[in-house]
DNA sequence: CGGACGTTTCGGCGCCGGCCGAAGTGTTCC
DNA sequence: GGAACACTTCGGCCGGCGCCGAAACGTCCG
């Protein structure tokens, strides 16, 4: 008793209950997204984070200024699922949800550049063409590579690692990362899943890819 | 979302989650006796059991002048488990809290079947003589077995998986586990200890299940 | 029929908790 | 360095909920 009803405290208000409901496609949602999708303040949404984190339910990863949760794991989702299975008996939802999660998994944008596989590909690609080094900063001819593609140096940091939530390993940041994924768009290389976040290599992009020697 | 968080609303008052773990004993309780055993008012108890009953995890049993309730069903008992499972590592402090822990960590019952220690033993038991599956389904000799021991198939699923909070592995519950746990008493080879669920082997049952060939 | 008892309904009280905006911190971009 | 941005902390407001006691209702028993 003395724990049921603290665990079931953490869920039984309408705005953390969404945010974990959220967060059962499995990505990792920032803080204000979270905020947005609940229609709540940034403030009120970092005191529920601050809660669901500490009751262990969910984990956080901080990256420059903004901080990343999820579910703790799988059992947490496993408990949501019981929960809402009890509470509502027939509901086809875990298919959507899991068919969502594995097309962010493999693409997506991460702010203004390319994640998951799609963007460790193009990472490997650019290792192999000698354009990035193994710290993701841009190499000399890397940077005449870039130019031909409109990309133009400015002051922000060209190249940049950003840790990959999905790979677990760091993709291309910065502003090339934001460059090349912006060209991707105009090209039609890729296109956004609806109105997720997750994204596809079009055909034409699969060809475009070759043509730079990619892939 | 919207369901998750109306469930978890109904367990997340100390007095409501004391109501349910005294139930999980498996007993239909009056509602004088819950707000005796929760030290609230009868009304207050009154209340509350109106909320469980209208969420669906208790039902009442109207007689006479008094209003017995009850767990609504195995799956509430099975809910009610995994979520303290979750919550699970409870170091208890005190001697007497930590003495009534081990006890129901030894054995208790889980609505109306076995649990803990106990429990295990009889999963493992059974599954040497081979009654049941690594999956805890009742297999054909298994149900021969049951049957010598009065046991008569029901609508009811015979052999069922619930998750043992304080073992972490699956015991065995639905109507198999049941029968057994109801044999068990009607023969004193198992008693309870005080008031609690938790229960205990008495050497009357130490014979009795090696008769039968377990442990 | 009257009294005892289990339960329920109804006010009323107090407090916890969710919400917001304003101000502050730390990070990124230019 | 300064501006923009994501997030956090802090007061303060307000609604909801759990609690109780008093009174009403229904049942059982003598």
């Amino acid at each position: 008793m003395a724990v049921v009803h603290a665990l079931a405290a953490l869920l039984a208000d309408r705005t953390r209950a969404a945010f974990c409901e959220a967060l059962l496609d499995g990505r990792a949602w920032t803080a204000a997204e979270l905020a947005a999708h609940a229609r709540v303040a940034p403030s009120t949404a970092s005191e529920h984070l601050t809660r669901l984190i500490g009751g262990g339910l969910l984990v956080e990863h901080r990256q420059g200024r903004h901080r990343y949760v999820s579910l703790a794991g799988p059992h947490v989702a496993e408990l949501l699922e019981a929960m809402t299975a009890f509470a509502a008996p027939a509901q086809p939802r875990g298919l959507r949800a899991a068919s969502a999660s594995e097309a962010m998994a493999r693409g997506r944008t991460c702010y203004d550049h390319l994640a998951g596989k799609l963007g460790i590909a193009l990472k490997t690609g650019l290792l192999d063409l000698g354009v990035v080094t193994g710290e993701l900063a841009i190499t000399e001819p890397g940077l005449v590579w870039l130019k031909e593609l409109g990309f133009e140096p400015s002051k922000r940091q060209t190249g940049r690692a950003c840790l990959d939530w999905t790979e677990r390993v760091p993709h291309l940041a910065g502003a090339a990362g934001a460059h090349l994924c912006e060209v991707f768009f105009e090209r039609g290389w890729i296109k956004r899943i609806g109105t997720t976040r997750a994204v596809v290599l079009t055909p034409a992009g699969a060809d475009g890819w070759r043509e730079l020697g990619l892939k």
